[in-house]
DNA sequence: TCTGGGGTCCTAGGACCC
DNA sequence: TCTGGGGTCCTAGGACCC
């Protein structure tokens, strides 16, 4: 058996632990640029606010409900996350951090007489702990336990935690599942499966096995094994390097100046290495994009993105600064108001295994030095203590962000008042 | 006026080899 | 008229996830 465990309402609920009155009224958050809610609390979602709107979409709604509105706060977030997981990582043998509010637990060596007991124990100290209520689904795969999970996440009586011990609670719960809500089944799928006759799980469970090979691949077969109780989905290492970083931002408003969207990229390039570098990788492909917004006007609208490969894999920050500034000389077009960009690393390897360049075009040693003592001081006196030039000095904030809140748990002048 | 920011995996098809 | 049979590697783009 395995559990998975999912925070409820993530980016809404780590406001609230810091700011307890909000606790039973209606809350959202926002993406990036305040663009899009990604976060509802239980109230705002009564009140009708979908997931994933655009916020200007629904400005009358918040206004007449009095919801409560907070930008979004990844410091914040992924500091509360850390401490989620930690009480995780200390409660199984093995556990798969599957996303920043999501993590799945091995619970084989468990006895099925112990499984409640546990959930409910493990789903109280982390509330205790860090303020974070989570709900906890269990079964003998990870998609059951999405399954799981979901279920109890619509039925209070559950108290947060459900668990399949039998084939019978699996056929019944399977029944009445939605094909559409299984995990892995997107849009496209579940289009196709509803003019095939098939809407529930069950009945995805069923399906002829070849029929799904053809039309719905390798993953879709996966997909009615992991429901069929057959584990076909690995259970991934805690701590893989990513395999791609990308930093991207949507602008407040338009860029139509090259230099501009060079020092954005420049900072993004600054953020994409200290990650490619904390998790001890270099990259050999740095690929640079920029576009118009979405919505315009199709004569208004461009996008376009180049790429660099490196001849030697690197993760200093000077250089693929001057790589990023490169692909951008290449795509950009004066005439349009940029209001989107950014950099994609990808074909990441670890630094200990990098193959050399043998024309030593770049010798990477030489600037290794500079890079430690750069991010030291960047990690013990503050994000950004040090600059590159290239991101430009004292520049007004490129980003909407009007309601944030504080880093209560990463930056001392911060931290939250008691009286 | 205003529409996010990350990721992963899989496949088809091209280019190439003998 | 008819034009082999067996491979590998790489990449772009789609589908999906939170």
């Amino acid at each position: 058996m395995l559990a998975l465990v999912d925070c409820d309402s993530f980016f809404v609920s780590c406001q609230v632990v810091f700011n307890p009155k909000l606790r039973s009224k209606p809350v959202i958050v926002l993406s990036g640029n305040d663009g899009c809610v990604v976060s509802r609390s239980k109230e705002a979602k009564a009140l009708g606010i979908p997931m994933g709107i655009a916020a200007f979409k629904v400005k009358d709604l918040i206004k007449k409900h009095r919801i409560y509105t907070f930008s979004s706060n990844f410091p914040l977030y992924g500091d509360m996350s850390q401490r989620v997981m930690a009480i995780l990582l200390d409660a199984a043998p093995r556990v798969s951090i599957y996303s920043i509010d999501e993590a799945f637990l091995d619970l084989s060596t468990i006895p099925k007489e112990d499984l409640k007991s546990l959930a409910s124990e493990l789903r109280e100290k982390i509330y205790k702990w860090t303020g974070i209520s989570v709900t906890i689904g269990v079964a003998p795969t990870k998609t059951l336990a999405k399954v799981a999970t979901n279920k109890a996440k619509k039925n209070s009586n559950l108290k947060g935690v459900h668990i399949f011990y039998t084939k019978n609670d699996i056929y019944k719960a399977l029944c009445d599942f939605p094909v559409e809500e299984i995990w892995g089944v997107g849009r496209e799928s579940a289009r196709f499966l509803k003019y095939y006759g098939i809407d529930t799980a069950h009945q995805f469970s069923t399906a002829p096995e070849k029929w799904l090979r053809k039309n719905l691949k390798i993953f879709g077969l996966k997909t009615q094994k992991e429901l069929q109780g057959v584990p076909s989905i690995n259970f991934t290492q805690t701590y893989a390097p990513k395999k791609q970083i990308i930093r991207s931002r949507s602008f407040k408003n338009q860029i139509t100046e090259f230099e501009a969207l060079s020092e954005a990229l420049a900072s993004f390039v600054v953020r994409a290495a200290f990650k490619l570098r904390e998790q001890g990788s270099v990259t050999s492909k740095i690929s640079v994009y920029i576009r118009t917004s979405k919505y315009s006007a199709s004569h208004l609208r461009y996008y376009n993105s180049a790429e660099k490969k490196l001849l030697s894999p690197i993760n200093d920050t000077a250089f693929l600064i001057k790589e990023a500034r490169e692909c951008l000389k290449i795509i950009f077009k004066t005439g349009y108001g940029y209001k989107k960009a950014g950099v994609v690393l990808s074909d990441i390897v670890p630094e200990h295994s990098r193959q050399m360049d043998i024309f030593r075009t770049y010798e990477p040693e030489t600037s290794k030095s500079l890079l430690n003592a750069i991010d030291n001081i960047n990690n013990t006196m503050g994000a950004r203590t040090i600059q590159y030039g290239a991101e430009g000095l004292n520049r007004k904030s490129l980003y909407r962000s009007a309601k944030k809140s504080g880093l209560y748990t990463t930056s001392w002048e911060e931290l939250l008042r008691v009286s």
